[in-house]
DNA sequence: TCTGGCACTCCGTCGGCGAGAGTGCCAGGG
DNA sequence: CCCTGGCACTCTCGCCGACGGAGTGCCAGA
């Protein structure tokens, strides 16, 4: 275990290094923040941080930056969350009430994420398995064609063109989306299987065909829209990744265009709180000199989605997760009111 | 007017600073092309070259690069479209068959083009102006609340919520559902305004309060959508633009994020064919340095909206338009089809 | 009008040098 | 036992000057 002052040495690495990025030595360490104790005291505390793998010198005789691990200890035990002010977050709380719909919710949101981190933002869509069916709707567009629309409780409108086998009376019709929507108004998607599959007992034998396609129709719907879409923005702020740039931003380009990379990479944000992957821990290799801080938000108490930001390893930690967390509370308190 | 040599000149100036990204000079000029003139012959045509505009020397004693004049009259007198090859016609095919929906034939695309041309790709959503209403659906989501979901011929589907003064009752939501419908289906958006006009007129005078303000969400929803959509793609290309990163990509990543101006730039194009901007031909100083291929693309005859690269001024311009007119009549023939 | 030759200019590179920053280690003191 | 000041050492970075190469412009001759 490392005393308190080395853990206190670590901090204040951390914290000059994300704010100047050049390595930091014993003497400006002294300087800048009063630890009280001599140059000296701190080279011998950082060599004891260097062997434990914290901290590491880009060559002999420069000063030291956080490795992997140090940032990890920082962000685990040095640092907390820091809260945002509070004309920040009227700001937020402003801007984000201007949305007219859910798409206009998330592109600001992504917008309002890259603009307080000056990072590239990342915002899923709000997914599908946790909402419930608000209607469904059954047009019929020709005689023999139908189209089946979704909307759910998250304000996603999805629809599908059936083609039926035989036409289907207004009637027959009318009567299928009333049972429908009285059965699976309110309900979850997971639900929603169940609930029908003894639908079609209680239609004309020759409509039954139609019925079953629709629900067929109707449940495919379901599972395909699970698959939750993402979008990103402030990219450009990634030119101020680094010095060193075609090689670094790169990958990381190519990584942000892989909308299955990033949906994993949010995904295996398990944590019910915040969760922060850094450096290398991102399985990606591209993302290996990038960190990712992501948590969930939600209309309700449970969380329907992911948003968070993809930043250099070198980040403002605590700042960066007050305003992921501001910006997820107030998406859904958004989402909840719509 | 220039001689037939100098066009020439120009042309292989043109043609290796492309594919060498390295200033030009006289001696390499007469090596890698036969032109069957000394060096120094070429030097003279380059001085007249220089003197009219159409290169240029970074520094005295160097070789010359083109400059945007030098570009525009390669595009426009000396350089074909080169066409793809029929290995890449087959491949653009099949890619773009496998669509399933709107979304992915858009997504499709842009990876396509961005694959394709190895820059970065936009494709705008199929506007809306030239649509037809294909069918306008009203829900009851609770006492005083509706939503309005309007299907386009293009597949999109736009919902909003109303918020209404007073309740509505079902008889007279039916009511209006189906006159709003018998009124405006097939129609194209720029129609409607007049055909529902005094729709109001017929109902109850409780009811006209509610049945203007759907109205007028309607007209709303039809002004608001025919704002284009676009996406783009191939981003991590922009790592290959040049030495000079920051500077260079910077402007250009902010430029693509602003989706306005990405509009703004494709609909500048209004050449029936295709549209070649470049360099400073761009308004928007961002992509001073950055030339802009784009193409109007459509089911049918009528263009319903545009396609397109950015990429750097010295970007190889026959194989780029070739690729940008493929796939814009691929895509053509796939929105024909489905 | 084209060609070969020649002098000139300028860039990029390389080696050397000095300054600065930072370290590691050691001996002494609380 | 831990902290401190001192000292010698190392390494990077920026600067300077020299050098070679590539390319030009111009001129005289065919």
């Amino acid at each position: 275990m490392l005393s308190e002052r080395r853990l206190e040495v670590l901090r204040a690495i951390v914290q000059d290094y994300v704010g100047t990025e050049e390595p930091v030595g014993s003497k400006a360490l002294t300087e800048r923040h009063n630890l009280q104790v001599s140059p000296a005291t701190v080279r011998n505390d950082m060599a004891v941080l260097e062997d434990e793998g914290y901290i590491a010198q880009p060559h002999t005789s420069a000063g030291r930056i956080p490795t992997d691990k140090g940032y990890r200890l920082f962000v685990d035990k040095l640092a907390g969350v820091k809260p945002l002010s509070s004309p920040e977050r009227r700001a937020i709380q402003n801007f984000l009430e201007g949305a007219v719909d859910l798409d206009d919710v998330v592109g600001r949101t992504v917008r309002l994420l890259a603009q307080l981190t000056r990072q590239v933002a990342v915002v899923q869509y709000p997914s599908l398995t946790r909402s419930t069916v608000r209607h469904v709707e059954l047009l019929s567009l020709a005689p023999a064609r139908l189209m089946l629309v979704l909307i759910t409780d998250t304000g996603r409108v999805e629809q599908r063109l059936i083609d039926c086998q035989e036409p289907i009376g207004d009637a027959a019709l009318a009567d299928l989306r009333a049972r429908l929507n009285s059965r699976v108004v309110g309900e979850r998607f997971t639900e929603v299987p169940s609930l029908v599959q003894d639908l079609p007992d209680a239609f004309e034998a020759e409509d039954r065909g139609t019925v079953s396609t629709v629900l067929a129709t109707l449940l495919e719907t379901l599972v395909e829209e699970t698959e939750e879409r993402l979008i990103i923005g402030g990219t450009s702020n990634l030119t101020r990744f680094g010095h060193d740039f075609p090689l670094t931003i790169r990958p990381v380009l190519e990584a942000l265009e892989e909308q299955v990379v990033l949906l994993k990479l949010l995904g295996e944000a398990k944590d019910p709180g915040m969760t922060v992957r850094i450096g290398h821990e991102n399985v990606h290799e591209g993302l290996s000199s990038t960190s990712v801080v992501s948590v969930g938000y939600g209309s309700g108490d449970e969380a329907v989605a992911k948003l968070g930001v993809v930043g250099p390893t070198r980040m403002d930690y605590p700042g960066t997760m007050g305003a992921v967390r501001a910006v997820a509370r107030y998406v859904g308190q958004i989402l909840a009111e719509s």
